[in-house]
DNA sequence: AGCACGCCGACT
DNA sequence: GTCGGCGTGCTC
């Protein structure tokens, strides 16, 4: 009987965003006995009312049933994920073993993880019928007014606030009194354009490579694929992504496009809204919450055809998905480095395939690992070796300079191109990946050096700010003006920074106008996009800067690019490291020579011989990453084997050792040898921001035993007592092994 | 993650 | 005497 009574209920497994990695179980609540897998429901939980997930619904429940609570209220009539990217979000959280609840709950803006109603979408505006008839001369005393009519009359369609936000400042009063006079009306949603209204502007002409990608991606549209489009800079990446737009919209389907970095939206975004007239979304994290929340549902409800966002934006549900593109694919900000630790690369991938839609990967100097996959025919790749139009490939020189003059940083040779590059009115970008004065304070009589208190690094010299500043904690301090440790001593700035070599530019080249871009001089809000400007005017000579050139930017008037120290990235523990600065070297060099002079890329280094630069500048990218992946195969590392990293980090230096020492033990007791484990042992950066580091590595040439051990040791860690004294996290397919 | 319970130090 | 420090344990 009793059996009978607990059949005839119906349980809800119900996943909570807190990281534990069990679901909970609910009586449902008396109103709706039965909702949707993926709803949204309202929990009481412990002592608090959260916001769950309804996973499952079951027959019955291992936990006491007198002791399980009702379903406050479910949120969601229908589900806001559809059921291949619930699918997906499953996998996530068995591939990266992180707790589904946390998984689920990043797939939705931090809106509606918290509140409880939904959130209305978007206003819009257009024309009533008699506004569209009405002429707009009748408004000639009110110009405002006048103006904006005219401007609905021209387009055709309803403008969401946001895009009136983009058209006008101050659009709220001129819009309130069209609606007043009935020329206006508000509606909920953008109705659905007409295909032939998609296009603004033609396609560009393209070179048979384009033509041949565009066609190959177009013929694999409504079936799962993955592309890799390799395409050197100014080699025309953006027309192929936009021809295939053009492609996915012309079916009625939605696009998602993910870029790395904030700083590439608004380009891209300008000549996605030249050439399509439909609605595009947008989402980053500068965005405010409602932004954010807004672009997400307007792409959830299908008002909004194309999505450009950054990592987060990976999850969006599409309501008709068509194609996801990833561009700068190799761009190690796709990967998040903190909770749940996903590579939204990889990640895309595996939506493509829930969701039955082509992935477009795309990149001037993809990642080993995407390379790898083309080669064994996983991915369908697609190089576009030829530059667009009239642009020239910019001439690489390695510059040795052992035992040349130099002063600060720039040889003698290097200052004459300079002087002759300025001299022809073009501008000239000098590369140096180490922002601040000089990374090294020390005192040139007793030998003592300024070292970060809380890290096991040294402090970095500020001179702008006269500052001694951490950069892996942020602790500043002011600048000694004597030797703390023998107080007579004389204080030398040892090594280059961009502080530095503006310096010295501006000693050199006084009349010329020198912009330095680094973190520290684009802090303000637009500060970034204001030098991006001057610079497009023309009105800088010399620009100088770190990583941030590297990523995307145009420069169409500088003709000599320099790289003033590529040896500090040929050493490293790390075997990312070598290619992450092929990638570099390769994309900075991208900013030469794009239109029709022809640029010249200088590098100066006093390894002249080395294999990687040689190899690099004889033979071009992708023979560096031919041989790069043969020694990684020699090595057996990744994409040869397959990596997670147990990071541990606490006060205390024994906490985490001995905390790894356990799990190290407990993975032992499983391990079938099939996985090597490394460790543990201090992290790379043994101390940071106060905090001991430690680390386990598990190594496998075969990803499922990886798996399979990771499956049954997380539960195992999860119980471990001493992982409540301390901080500690998994990285599956780790890109940073500090 | 949040939140409560609980057991020890310096305060009106 | 008590306010509050953060260690420990629990959440269907």
């Amino acid at each position: 009987m009793a059996k009978l009574n607990s059949e005839a209920k119906l349980i809800f497994r119900v996943a909570i965003a807190v990281p534990i990695f069990r679901l909970f179980d609910y009586l449902p609540p008396q109103t709706n006995p039965i909702a949707a897998i993926g709803a949204r429901l309202e929990v009481q939980f412990g002592r608090q009312k959260t916001i769950g997930f309804l996973v499952e619904i079951v027959k019955h429940s291992e936990f006491p049933n007198d002791k399980l609570k009702q379903v406050l209220r479910v949120l969601d009539e229908q589900p806001l994920l559809s059921a291949p990217d619930l699918q997906l979000l499953h996998w996530a959280s068995r591939y990266y073993h992180h707790p589904l609840g946390e998984v689920i709950s990043s797939a939705f803006p931090v809106i509606l993880r918290r509140n409880q109603s939904m959130v209305p979408t978007e206003k819009y505006y257009g024309l009533t019928e008699l506004g569209a008839a009405t002429d707009s001369l009748q408004l000639k005393r009110t110009p405002k007014q006048k103006a904006v009519l005219e401007m609905f009359q021209a387009n055709h369609h309803p403008f969401s606030s946001s895009a009136l936000c983009r058209e006008y400042k101050n659009w709220r009063a001129p819009v309130q009194q069209l609606l007043a006079k009935a020329l206006l009306t508000t509606q909920s949603a953008s109705p659905s354009q007409p295909i032939d209204a998609l296009i603004k502007q033609d396609a560009l002409q393209c070179n048979p490579p384009q033509q041949a990608a565009i066609n190959a991606v177009c013929e694999g549209l409504g079936q799962f694929s993955v592309f890799l489009l390799e395409g050197v800079t100014g080699s025309g990446k953006t027309e192929v992504y936009m021809q295939i737009i053009q492609a996915v919209l012309a079916r009625g389907l939605q696009v998602l496009v993910l870029v790395p970095e904030i700083t590439l939206t608004p380009q891209l975004e300008a000549r996605f809204r030249q050439r399509f007239a439909v609605n595009i979304a947008i989402s980053h994290s500068k965005l405010t919450d409602k932004q954010r929340c807004n672009a997400w549902l307007q792409i959830q409800q299908g008002s909004s055809a194309i999505l450009l966002g950054t990592r987060s934006a990976l999850f969006t549900p599409l309501k008709n998905p068509g194609l996801i593109i990833l561009d700068e694919e190799h761009d190690a900000s796709f990967k998040q480095q903190e909770g749940f630790r996903f590579s939204a690369r990889d990640v895309a991938v595996v939506r493509g395939k829930f969701l039955a839609i082509p992935v477009l990967l795309g990149s001037a100097t993809p990642s080993l690992e995407s390379l790898h996959n083309a080669n064994t025919k996983r991915y369908q790749w697609l190089p576009l070796p030829e530059r667009a139009g009239q642009a020239i490939a910019p001439v690489l020189q390695l510059l040795d300079i052992r035992n040349k003059p130099m002063q600060e940083g720039l040889s003698n040779v290097l200052i004459e191109e300079i002087k002759k590059t300025v001299a022809k009115n073009e501008q000239v970008l000098l590369f140096l990946n180490r922002r601040g004065f000089a990374p090294t304070l020390i005192c040139h009589a007793c030998g003592w050096v300024a070292r970060c208190l809380h890290c096991d690094a040294n402090l970095v010299i500020h001179s702008h700010s006269k500052q001694l500043r951490c950069h892996h904690c942020g602790k500043e301090q002011p600048l000694p003006d004597h030797c703390p440790a023998c107080k007579t001593g004389e204080l030398t700035a040892l090594g280059l920074g961009t502080e530095r070599v503006e310096k010295v530019l501006m000693q050199l080249f006084g009349d010329k106008t020198i912009a330095r871009l680094d973190r520290d001089s684009t802090q303000r809000k637009g500060s970034l996009e204001s030098y991006l400007e001057q610079i497009n005017q023309g009105s800088v000579d010399i620009i100088l800067g770190t990583q941030m050139l590297a990523k995307g930017h145009h420069f169409p008037q500088v003709t000599l690019v320099a790289l003033l120290d590529v040896d500090s990235g040929l050493f490293s523990i790390d075997f990312h490291a070598t290619e992450k600065l092929a990638q570099l070297i390769v994309q900075v060099s991208g900013r030469a020579g794009r239109a029709e002079k022809q640029g010249k890329v200088i590098m100066q280094t006093r390894r002249p011989d080395h294999p990687l630069l040689t190899t690099l500048i004889n033979e071009g990218y992708h023979c560096f990453a031919k041989t790069a992946l043969a020694e990684r195969q020699l090595a057996a590392l990744p994409p040869f084997s397959y990596q997670a990293l147990l990071q541990a980090q606490a006060a205390d230096d024994a906490i985490p050792q001995n905390f790894l020492q356990t799990v190290l033990e407990l993975a032992q007791h499983i391990n079938s040898s099939e996985t090597q484990i490394l460790g543990p042992v201090p992290a790379p950066m043994a101390r940071r921001a106060g905090l001991y580091r430690y680390q386990l590595l598990f190594q496998s040439s075969q990803r499922r035993s990886l798996h399979h051990l990771l499956d049954e040791l997380m539960p195992k860690i999860e119980q471990l007592k001493q992982g409540k004294k301390l901080r500690w996290s998994l990285d599956v397919d780790p890109v940073d092994l500090y």
